[in-house]
DNA sequence: CGGTATCCAAACCGATACTG
DNA sequence: CAGTATCGGTTTGGATACCG
């Protein structure tokens, strides 16, 4: 696989985005990211920010306290990354009445048995 | 899920991105596609193909003739899609060797034991 | 040539339970 | 609070065979 594609994945994944944009905003903790995306899990959520971690996306600074306090942030070249995707996301939801209608039309034309043009 | 997800989706998806980028030089028949993109499996890229062409970007001529012909073509909507996503990808590849250096780096972290700074 | 249909393996992901 | 471990359902995707 090309070596960009593993980058270009987990920063398009379905929670990577997110992750992203959250942290683009302002840096959070962990329970905060999970009730302010909602609908993701623990496992995703750890899964998601590990690798982002890992690939120096954002800084995991765990706080030695009682309880855990564990805040994220992005870091310069997470913060480079989620501006991207969000310039795309963006992008991508002006086209959104776009692609609703090439579907209707693509839909019709499967639809119709046979002949019209 | 959020609505602009689904597009993204096919547009940063496995094989999308390499379709799209593939016809943003010129128009593709099938076979040349799965030639030049190399490794993708015909029911794929036959996936792939109509998923774009149903959003509307790409276009799908098939020639009445023997042996058949068809020819994949960008729309408007699909070259610019393809120049936004072609942008980022050679964005993220600018940054692999500092991915490389961050994993390298979050490696060494976690094999050690313990202690340092 | 340009697909579709079927089958099967692997990956993904959520729910749950448990730990430091 | 901030995770990890495990299990199982769903989805994904490749190989193969076949059709127009």
């Amino acid at each position: 696989m090309c070596p960009s594609r593993l980058i270009l994945e987990h920063v398009t994944s379905r929670w990577g985005v997110l992750v992203l944009a959250a942290l683009l905003e302002r840096s959070h903790r962990f329970s905060e990211l999970r009730r302010r995306i909602g609908g993701v899990s623990e496992k995703m959520l750890a899964q998601t920010l590990q690798t982002l971690e890992r690939d120096g996306f954002v800084h995991r600074d765990a706080k030695p306290v009682i309880p855990p306090r564990v805040d994220y942030t992005l870091t310069g070249l997470g913060r480079e990354a989620a501006e991207q995707v969000w310039a795309l996301a963006r992008w991508t939801e002006r086209q959104v009445p776009e692609v609703a209608a090439a579907r209707a039309a693509y839909d019709e034309e499967k639809a119709r048995p046979a002949a019209t043009a």
